[in-house]
DNA sequence: TCAACACTTGAACGATTGCTCAAGTATACA
DNA sequence: TGTATACTTGAGCAATCGTTCAAGTGTTGA
């Protein structure tokens, strides 16, 4: 029973595949979403972005409200600053960051809704 | 200059943290949160879901609609199915996978719109 | 000018992730 | 009963992630 060539052909519905295919995200469009999924995927940055939904932080004021290092939190800042999540303004000796993007909202509102119902059953 | 409790005092807008800290969402709700952001943050499993959005479809045909191996695309949707984003039917042989959570193509929508967007500017 | 403050950054580390490979289960059919 | 199909699963491994630590920048006030 030597034959090397199993599993050349499997047994795929090729139309529905095609279809499927044809469909789907290009991949740089995929990965580009999945990059907006990952910055909110930590909790350390969820909570970040939670905090300056409600308002404008400092660094020092974030890192006090989520409870994590200030080095760690500045670390996270500058990966949701590259995604364009969040922005920044200086003042004085201070970095003020705040919101960049309307949509995380949304995304963070209907995530919270639906755990929210997780919860209820 | 051997003060050892440099740092134990922080200039910190100690009223504003708090306002911030008693509006955010529990540790455990954070949690959750960041479970359904980090399924979707990997490009196979956002895929996967973006497939099964689709229609219904069996390991093999999903396996072959966004080219990964069959092992690897089982071990994805455990994954999914662990989290109730996805379940699945058993007919004969073969295994049926589809959406199992009516937000998740909310938040797909959501996420691809912004992504589009961006592109254009 | 010098120390203190508010951050930022790079290196290093353990932990987690996503894959492959090999072995397993369950069903179908000869 | 035996073989093929359609998956599932556990181990192992490289790559990525999130943190800490130490050193850096830039601003402020004495």
């Amino acid at each position: 029973m030597e034959n090397l060539e199993t599993c050349a052909v499997k047994l795929i519905d090729q139309e529905k595949v095609n279809r499927v295919v044809s469909c789907l995200a290009d991949l740089d469009t995929t990965e580009s979403m999945s990059g907006i999924f990952k910055a909110l995927a930590d909790p350390t940055r969820l909570r970040i972005v939670q905090a300056l939904i409600l308002e404008e932080l400092c660094v020092c004021d974030i890192s006090a409200a989520i409870d994590v290092s200030i080095s760690a939190t500045s670390h996270q800042l500058r990966l949701l600053r590259n995604l364009r999540i969040v922005k920044n303004r200086k003042e004085g000796k201070m970095v003020f960051y705040s919101i960049n993007d309307d949509h995380i909202q949304a995304l963070i509102n209907l995530t919270s809704e639906h755990v929210m119902e997780e919860k209820n059953n």
